[in-house]
DNA sequence: ATATTTTCATTAAATTTTTGGTTCATTGAA
DNA sequence: TTCAATGAACCAAAAATTTAATGAAAATAT
């Protein structure tokens, strides 16, 4: 899951960042405004945090712009405690839930973990596909019952096959999703760290989850 | 373990703050009902001691709001020894025990005890993982029946792991639990002090108990 | 004055990425 | 139908990068 943080405060920013990625999300950063408007509109990033108070581009604006262009990524709203006005605007405008700073951060990775599962059933943590278990909680992978370590960019890209089960994934799709803005189109990291997984969750096993095909990408099923 | 003080009597509540850390916890202190609101709402504290009679927003009226709001942490009140009333009132809106002021700090003392322990199975205060033994009484902790000495941030650091044996905690979640409101991000003080914990706990013995997981946290098991 | 807590710099280790040879599947020519 | 030729995918291992462990100094609190 890829997510971006439209924020000014750097410290700030950078807590949440360091969180985020503790929990294995790729997360990009953008400091004003303009930057948060052109990359989130030229990426699809499964959540959007958007800080209200902004140079360049007040978050307001970039909310109204990004929803006129379509863009209906979940979008968190960061406000300061007393401009209820704004928050209410931002509800209204198209965002999907907010947070008043100072905040905890275990309060922000709850809401995005409910806004990320919006639509999938909800209070599920787990997902399966076949006799493959990954819990999005805990982190824990197991197959048949076995229990099997992965790294952080194993998980994630385990994590994004799983929510996408059935659906065939281009490489640029997985590059979008489970790699952040620095990622170099090309190289073929994403064969490899497919060969990775393939080796700790297909290798043992006869039936095969994770399908390449062939001059597209691959696929995760049963 | 991170309790919130909620008391507008700057004396009483430096008495309380100042008695709870020489026993390990951190602690938070809001001199009215408003902050205390704020505070118990976006953190996560493991206890709030609460005045009844406050500044802003009263006692009784935070306690309800953040019911309301399912925080539902364990609420420890302070009323006037008359107000017999606003005791029944608050009980009754959620709290989960009252001392009346004045009052002894062992008798305060004693009964967080017991409302931090609610849950666990009942009148017991050792923690155990594997042949680590932790008294949250005495503040005694031994391996195999050798007594270890730590200090204060050691020993509230390895009282939060055995507390969530088999979890996997990150940074973030230590540093909202062990430390306090002015944690800051960008430095590695809890890697240094899970090496000191190491030293402590871990070094002479052949099964390690606390374990690192790259890129995400640690986590203590057998 | 002493012990604890935090910061800083260095070292060590694991993960991530790149590299480059090998294998595999598809396609068009023999 | 078979056989190269080609390009895609695979995979092992080296290189680069990131992250954690550690010792020691500095700051802070007792």
């Amino acid at each position: 899951m890829r997510i971006l943080i439209v924020e000014d405060e750097k410290k700030v920013a950078g807590f949440i960042k360091k969180g985020l990625e503790e929990e294995t999300y790729a997360v990009d950063v953008a400091y004003d405004g303009e930057e948060g408007f052109h990359l989130a509109d030229m990426n699809e990033y499964d959540l959007i945090i958007l800080d209200l108070m902004l140079p360049k581009m007040d978050g307001l604006e970039v909310l109204t712009r990004l929803r006129d262009k379509k863009v209906n990524t979940p979008i968190l709203l960061l406000t300061a405690k007393d401009a209820v006005e704004d928050r209410v605007t931002g509800l209204n405008k198209g965002a999907d839930d907010y947070l008043t700073k100072p905040f905890a951060f275990s309060e922000l990775l709850a809401r995005i973990r409910s806004l990320l599962r919006r639509g999938q059933a909800e209070t599920q943590t787990e997902l399966k596909v076949g006799d493959l278990c990954l819990d999005m909680v805990s982190h824990k992978v197991s197959r048949n019952g076995e229990e099997i370590e992965l790294t952080g960019k194993e998980y994630s890209l385990l994590e994004y096959f799983m929510r996408n089960e059935g659906k065939v994934l281009t490489r640029t799709m997985i590059a979008e999703h489970v790699w952040d803005y620095n990622f170099d189109t090309f190289t073929n990291v994403i064969d490899v760290y497919v060969n990775h997984l393939r080796k700790k969750i297909d290798k043992k096993y006869p039936a095969k989850l994770l399908h390449t095909l062939r001059g597209v990408g691959y696929v995760m099923r049963v």
